[in-house]
DNA sequence: GTAAAAAATTGATCCATGTCAAATTTAAAC
DNA sequence: GTTTAAATTTGACATGGATCAATTTTTTAC
């Protein structure tokens, strides 16, 4: 386990997702009492904490201490399978939560992995707890943390379930983490994706040399446009008929 | 849209889940005021409403009002895509939430439909928020059941995510149904489903015909019994070693 | 810059699932 | 109970993705 070191301060928005659009948005604003003007929200929140690639948040099945926002680069959500090998059951991109589905059972159920050079928020689960028996305007915060994150489950959720074919897995896969990365960037139509083939074809359940086939497909159809690691989306219309099968 | 009637009293736990195991267990509570023993939740909660076969709670695109509790039965949340045909996006079983995804945007995104004879309890969102500005345990009990229902749903997603053979999806979707219904019916390997082969293969994006087929191959092989809408596992072992492909 | 290693692409073949059609079983209407 | 309709199962064939192998491209190490 890697202990990422504190980063750039709080002022500097360079290269980070805008506070305004990030999901911790609700907890991560200033919280003071009454009558003194001290800011609650430094005594469980560290902000823009730096990870690089392959650093480890937390490990799968251990203790819940924290929660994370990304606040920029991407995470992958892995988990061992019982023979040697590594499953991606999700992603995360700037503005996202993770580990809060952890706060039930108070263990996570998973592995985040950054993904190139990352960095993320944490709030401190017991602390702002604490926090929040004293000031409730903090415990409807984290209420509007959890119903965000709820809905973007929901939409995780559908974009996939019920899908099968490569074609519209992929159409799906980059229409959705386009969306979800276009607050970040400012770009609703391209991306900049870190990630090999491999843990796509892994997270999609495709086979990579499937994967690279529909790539080739969508390129040779005037899709997509890849160059290196960006890719940019054509024909977003045709894209959004194939995923939606 | 189909207004469902109120149904059997409040104590009366025939058929249905026990409320201990209910999602909606922390906002269902009794809450009292420190001088006053009126019981708060009876101000924004209705408790088990009855509902028929193919009676509607809300539809798709519909302002969000309530979030329900299933407390007997099931309820299939549907997507009409752009074509006539109708998707299933989610199945929801005794003591899950129903439209809780809704809080962020306060539309439903999707239309809940019951399934044979089922009920709900419903809370009025306006209503529990008003109480919940007078009351804090109210919030607290509120984030309890938002914490849950993420750890809910991840475990749903990663039920399906990366699955694409008809034998594994088939043996993840038995498994996460069973265990889901298990708390309900006390029962760990057997489920009444009154789902139509139809809706599961909808849901898990194959054709009926394959679906069909693989009911016969795992029967064939032992694996499972099927009696009409009963479905008993027999090598749960063996379906787990599917299930993760 | 070059060599070695890793990642990605392409081709050929096989198998699982989709598709279309028909038969059978189950449920509904009377 | 009988008739009709709906749901489910089974068969035959076509197709899309997996598998195995080889090649090309990109990245890493020095």
């Amino acid at each position: 386990m890697i202990v990422p070191s504190q980063c750039k301060s709080k002022n500097d928005k360079t290269n980070y997702v805008d506070c305004g659009d990030c999901s911790m948005n609700s907890v991560c604003q200033p919280v003071t009492t009454t009558n003194q003007s001290i800011d609650l929200s430094d005594s469980y929140l560290h902000r823009r904490i730096a990870a690089k690639n392959s650093d480890v948040l937390f490990t799968q099945s251990s203790p819940l201490t924290n929660i994370y926002a990304v606040s920029s680069g991407i995470f992958k959500l892995c988990q061992q399978s019982d023979g040697d090998e590594e499953n991606i059951i999700g992603l995360r991109f700037p503005g996202e939560l993770i580990g809060e589905d952890a706060l039930y059972l108070k263990t996570y159920n998973y592995t985040a992995v950054a993904i190139g050079e990352s960095s993320v928020c944490k709030v401190s689960v017991d602390q702002m707890s604490a926090c929040g028996k004293l000031v409730p305007v903090i415990q409807q915060n984290f209420i509007e943390l959890l119903s965000r994150q709820s809905h973007v489950r929901q939409r995780n959720f559908q974009a996939y379930i019920g899908k099968k074919s490569a074609d519209s897995l992929l159409a799906a896969f980059l229409l959705n983490i386009i969306e979800r990365n276009a607050d970040y960037t400012g770009c609703d139509d391209a991306i900049l994706l870190p990630l090999s083939r491999n843990d796509v074809a892994n997270f999609l359940g495709l086979r990579r040399e499937t994967l690279s086939r529909v790539f080739s497909k969508f390129q040779k159809e005037q899709l997509i446009q890849v160059d290196g690691k960006k890719i940019q989306l054509i024909e977003v219309d045709k894209l959004t008929k194939l995923a939606d099968f």
